[in-house]
DNA sequence: TATTTATATTGCAATATTACGATAATAATT
DNA sequence: AATTATTATCGTAATATTGCAATATAAATA
């Protein structure tokens, strides 16, 4: 055991899964506010923002990237990463479904 | 090494990385999904919903419990679950912020 | 072409997660 | 009080994640 079941659920709570899990770590919590405070692509001093070494942000930009939440593409040199957008606004959708479903019932429950 | 750097990072991005984990599972994810259809508390029939055994859809829901997205109250010998506005509306928040702010800066990046 | 700069990959140790059988705990029912 | 129904916990095996040093790769520059 220890492996996630993951052919009994649908595809979309797959899907959702793997985005929320992409979020799932402080460091790539940082990673995306940082993105987007800088307002455009950055490339990549990240590994100065953030109190890891470099293989490990490596490895968390490459989860953000697998996951469709960033995307980098090559600058010279280095690397320019930025939000996803559609990557972003699937996990955003399932989160205002459930708002506004929650807006509707409210009395019902607990 | 394994452990996460938690004291590394801020307390509002440990919060939401402790609720994306959360939902970082199909499982729990179907959980939620099945708490919002249902429209009310739900007296544990969701180990009939799920591939899962009960003592891993316990503790999935105890997961899901502690990272503050449902809540139980005891309802005779059995409990109810239902979703957990507050935490909701937190890591909502989060992306909403997030989506705002992209929908600002959109032709600048990439 | 040698060197520097920037990022990725490999390998490994420590720890966490996932899943379930067995069992415990609790409350309702007989 | 014994039984049943419902949920939680314990113990354990399999697998995944986290983090970093060492190393590899690739492009720019001297």
């Amino acid at each position: 055991m220890g492996a996630t079941k993951t052919d009994h659920f649908t595809e979309s709570q797959n899907e959702l899964a793997v985005l929320a899990k992409a979020l799932g770590h402080p460091a790539r919590i940082a990673i995306m506010e940082y993105l987007l405070k800088v307002d455009a692509c950055i490339c990549g001093d990240i590994v100065n923002e953030l109190p890891l070494s470099q293989p490990t942000v490596s490895q968390h930009l490459k989860e953000l990237k697998n996951a469709g939440l960033i995307k980098g593409s090559i600058e010279g040199n280095s690397i320019c990463y930025c939000i996803n957008e559609p990557g972003l606004e699937k996990i955003k959708g399932f989160f205002q479904h459930i708002s506004d479903h929650l807006a509707k019932k409210r009395s019902e429950c607990c």
